[in-house]
DNA sequence: TTTGAAAAGGTCCGGAA
DNA sequence: TTCCGGACCTTTTCAAA
């Protein structure tokens, strides 16, 4: 889908405030309420819009002790492949996982109330996962910048 | 802030769907959508519910290509860290940027369209950055699971 | 694709339990 | 905290350009 720059603007409040309305973005881009209403209609059809959800703050719910643990399997047959990914997937604490390329297979990041839920979580979930070789953690200090807005 | 089982519920619907309305919820659980609608301002005010936003497509959007970039930095004065975090944190092309323990200082998420774009987002602006020491990078191979849901 | 107007539906109060 | 009812605002549809 081509997107001009008038879509482009939308796009960019829409990714910061989910529930700015029509009516708002009416004002800002001189535009009517109903041009904002098909613009944005036709970016979810075409499915550049793909969802509108809500984020939580992860140290008021307890959670603010993020982790990136990078694995690598111990084989890499299809079925180990597909047996650590369906495993992985199932795990509440972990929000991210990528395969990717380099020294280890996966990157994980997982988010735990603590270093004690950390420990739990490592020696009674993800090592007991079939098929794990090894596992290396790193913890977060800090959060520099975390984003899911995209430059578009 | 003490969140019930209700209210945890509710998180989960909003987690999901930023958009379903009050009365949705109120007839997925049995309450009025006065009930919600002060139970959902509750936790805006409380902050657990930080933001509403909109997801794009990164693949129909043309941004497909996800690389993780450990970063270690040269020196680690005060004035050093300070430098790269305001640099990085500029840079559009990274969503993430997190100080971890570990081999490496930082952990980048870099969202780009193809390895050409990497390539020049490489030479021309990461590697550029002040302090710089040595990066290394690892390829999205497949998004196995991503999501920002969190379980409370 | 755009517009204004009107119908349909949701949000957000006040007052009461 | 909960509920109901109503005022107000937003979304959605429609005919027209």
């Amino acid at each position: 889908m081509k997107l001009d720059e008038l879509d482009k603007k939308i796009l960019g409040y829409l990714q910061q405030d989910a529930k700015i309305t029509n009516k708002e973005l009416s004002a800002k881009l001189n535009l009517s309420v109903t041009a904002i209403y098909e613009r944005v209609k036709k970016m979810e059809r075409s499915g550049v819009i793909a969802q509108y959800i809500t984020l939580l703050n992860k140290d008021i719910v307890g959670l603010g002790f993020q982790v990136f643990c990078h694995v690598k399997l111990e084989k890499h047959a299809q079925n180990a492949i597909d047996s650590f990914e369906k495993e992985v997937t199932a795990l509440d604490e972990v929000l991210e996982c990528f395969h990717v390329s380099g020294d280890y297979d996966y990157l994980l990041k997982v988010l735990v109330r603590d270093m004690e839920h950390f420990r739990n979580f490592m020696v009674s979930k993800l090592t007991t996962l079939k098929y794990i070789g090894s596992t290396q953690s790193s913890f977060t200090i800090s959060e520099v910048k975390n984003t899911t807005t995209i430059t578009v």
